[in-house]
RNA sequence: GCCCUGGUAGUGUAGUGGCCUAUCAUGAAGCCCUGUCGAGGCUUCGACUCGGAUUCGAAUUCCGGCCAGGGCGCCA
């Protein structure tokens, strides 16, 4: 027997035809005579019937009917049949294939399933089994329409990408898992050598040098589906391992990697959902962005934003804001208008923010109310009048608004303004579900300086290349994220393509010439045979699916996740090794069974 | 490393000190049933994450561990 159609393919004009479908039981409901099977593979359900009252010539019922008793739920099986319209008043308009049905006339049992450990049917709300209870069984998992759809709708987004690609001259090219170790960044997942014991491997974090190194060796066009892994803490949208697109350009500006990038999402969209997208995407700075938004992946999707009152208040006699626009702080209000937010925020709701701007690492929070024309609160004493009419002015305050203002220093003031923004949109439902707000984050920093030591650090990476001289009081970058509904999908950059540059830059970020010969010494040598001018762009597959699907997590759209604590459910990874591997590879752990590596450290305390 | 939330039959849940030999649903096993579609009816089976403490008495309170999730740090 050989399956000749899905589940979900048989339609009215099939009737009459033989078939063999071969998938799982989903569900059966046998009355006593007529029997039905509710026959599911990922592409649909279709119903399989035995009625006593239409035997076909050649079907033995009895044997046909034991062995449909054998058919326990999720068991793979096949069964033949004729196609058959269903009796009348009993279609079911919820299935595509509801107007069929399959007349059984043979059935086989081709692998018993155990009872399985949580419903596959398509669930109502809240019956889903805790989600490691999904990841244990995520074969299971994966038979659920839901589940299905998302790695269906992955391998289209893949499919759309790489078409996109290929018609655009792009050369997909696989770059090396095992690689160096580099500083900096993340932490490396390392690989011991054999050949070389004590020696490592580094799994890439991404394969950021050696696509710039294909520039240079003239593939001037560049992509991967990148798998990257980064030992870092998860989250809801970070796992140790990760799929990038990985792109690099040679003899490029900015605007034709972005103007790429907008060609490819508009391919995709058309592809998944036949619709076009409005491009170019929406530009903002990274100051503006920061100062509006109080982010550098901000979500348009709703209002909410921050209007500087720096100078607004800057004369007020208000010690706290005095003190802190002294010191170079900044304080800015956001405005919850009375009908969409301002009405709805109790008294008590203020004292909540004002904790919760805490936990963002605000200093506090200050309210004031517009109140019969006026600004009200509980600080308004310590304001002009002629300040607070300017408040309410710049704020565009009305009757019954809320202003809440923050005061602080300028970047965690307007990053815990950012938080507390978010917060407010999503206690008050301020955020359109079904709505993609693209956007490119522009002007960022070539680096990020700690106020106090003034030490140094790239902002992204110290390949970008700084658009202005390094010694100048700012240095920008030429780099740009894409961003989408307050994620960042990606981030990409013109790379530094000069080798002293290259050395400068990492000078600037502190480390030491010997230090850059050691670590970068091939790669700067490498950019000194002519590299090109490039510059590219990775985006974050997972990410970019589980925002288009709506999934509250990438775990929802990776076949085989691995949860927080960065463990595999499913296969128990990772797991000590037998003691020959380590031997072989000259490797002793200083993690022994009951012992804690902090006692051995000190072995004194106790 | 830190903070927060949760952990009750296979699964989802109710239960905030005695009324718990723990609720309901689903499931599984068995029986009945000729048009269902998460079929239905009847019967049966099956659980308080672990350790300690408080108490006459703990699923329930407290402390610690383990497990899961969210967040901070971290993620150039």
């Amino acid at each position: 027997m050989r399956r000749t159609n899905t589940c979900g393919e048989l339609r009215s004009k099939d009737i009459g035809k033989k078939v063999c479908l071969q998938g799982w039981v989903r569900f059966s409901r046998d009355h006593g005579g007529v029997a039905f099977i509710d026959l599911a593979d990922r592409y649909g359900i279709t119903q399989i019937v035995f009625d006593p009252e239409d035997i076909p010539d050649g079907t033995d019922a009895n044997s046909l009917s034991n062995t449909m008793r054998s058919f326990t739920r999720e068991s793979a099986v096949s069964v033949n049949g004729i196609v058959r319209k269903r009796v009348e008043g009993t279609d079911d308009a919820r299935n595509p294939t509801g107007e069929v049905e399959v007349l059984i006339t043979a059935a086989e049992l081709l692998n018993k399933s155990r009872s399985p450990p949580f419903e596959l049917g398509d669930q109502k709300e809240g019956v889903l089994p805790n989600e490691d209870t999904r990841m244990r069984y995520r074969y299971l998992d994966l038979r659920r329409t839901e589940v299905a759809h998302a790695i269906e709708t992955r391998s289209r987004f893949i499919h759309l990408v790489r078409q996109y690609m290929e018609k655009n001259s792009f050369l997909e090219i696989e770059t090396p898992i095992l690689a160096r170790s580099t500083p900096e960044g993340a932490r490396d997942y390392i690989v011991p050598s054999r050949i070389h014991p004590g020696t490592f491997y580094a799994l890439p974090q991404s394969p950021q040098l050696f696509k710039q190194m294909l520039m240079i060796g003239s593939m001037d066009r560049y992509y991967q589906v990148a798998r990257c892994f980064r030992d870092e803490d998860s989250r809801k949208d970070r796992q140790p391992e990760f799929t990038q697109i990985d792109m690099e350009m040679s003899f490029v500006d900015e605007k034709d990697i972005q103007d790429m990038i907008e060609g490819l999402v508009a391919h995709v969209w058309k592809g998944l959902y036949g619709k076009e997208i409005k491009t170019p995407f929406m530009r903002i700075g990274y100051k503006e962005a920061m100062e509006t938004y109080g982010s550098d992946k901000p979500d348009l999707r709703y209002g909410l934003k921050f209007i500087s009152l720096t100078d607004t208040v800057k004369d007020a006699p208000y010690e706290i804001f005095q003190r802190i626009i002294k010191a170079g702080g900044i304080v800015a209000g956001i405005n919850l208008k009375a009908d969409t937010a301002g009405e709805r925020i109790g008294r008590n709701d203020v004292d909540r923010y004002i904790g919760q701007a805490k936990k963002f690492g605000l200093g506090g929070l200050t309210w004031m109310r517009c109140k019969d024309g006026k600004l009200d609160s509980n600080i308004t004493k310590y304001f002009t009048p002629e300040i607070l009419d300017a408040i309410k002015q710049k704020m565009g305050a009305e009757e019954g608004d809320l202003l809440f203002l923050i005061a602080g220093p300028w970047k965690s003031t307007y990053e815990g303004g950012g938080a507390l923004r978010k917060k407010l949109a999503e206690d008050l439902d301020l955020v359109p579900k079904d709505e993609m707000q693209f956007l490119w984050l522009v002007d960022c920093p070539m680096f990020e300086i700690d106020p106090v030591s003034g030490k140094h650090d790239a902002f992204h990476h110290p390949f970008v290349l700084p658009e202005n001289d390094l010694n100048d009081k700012y240095v920008g970058g030429a780099c740009f994220d894409l961003c989408l509904n307050g994620n960042e999908l990606g981030s990409g950059s013109l790379r530094i393509h000069n080798p002293e540059l290259q050395r400068e830059v990492f000078r600037k970020i502190g480390m030491d010439d010997e230090k850059i010969e050691a670590d970068f010494g091939f790669f700067i040598e490498a950019l000194g045979y002519g590299a090109p001018p490039h510059g590219g762009i990775a985006l974050g597959v997972d990410r970019f699916i589980s925002i288009l699907l709506g999934k509250d997590t990438i775990r929802e759209v990776i076949a085989f996740p691995k949860n927080k604590k960065a463990v595999s459910l499913l296969d128990g990874s990772p797991e000590k090794v037998d003691d020959s591997k380590l031997e072989e590879l000259q490797i002793m752990t200083l993690a022994i069974d009951g012992m804690n590596f902090e006692d051995l450290e000190n072995p004194d305390e106790e």
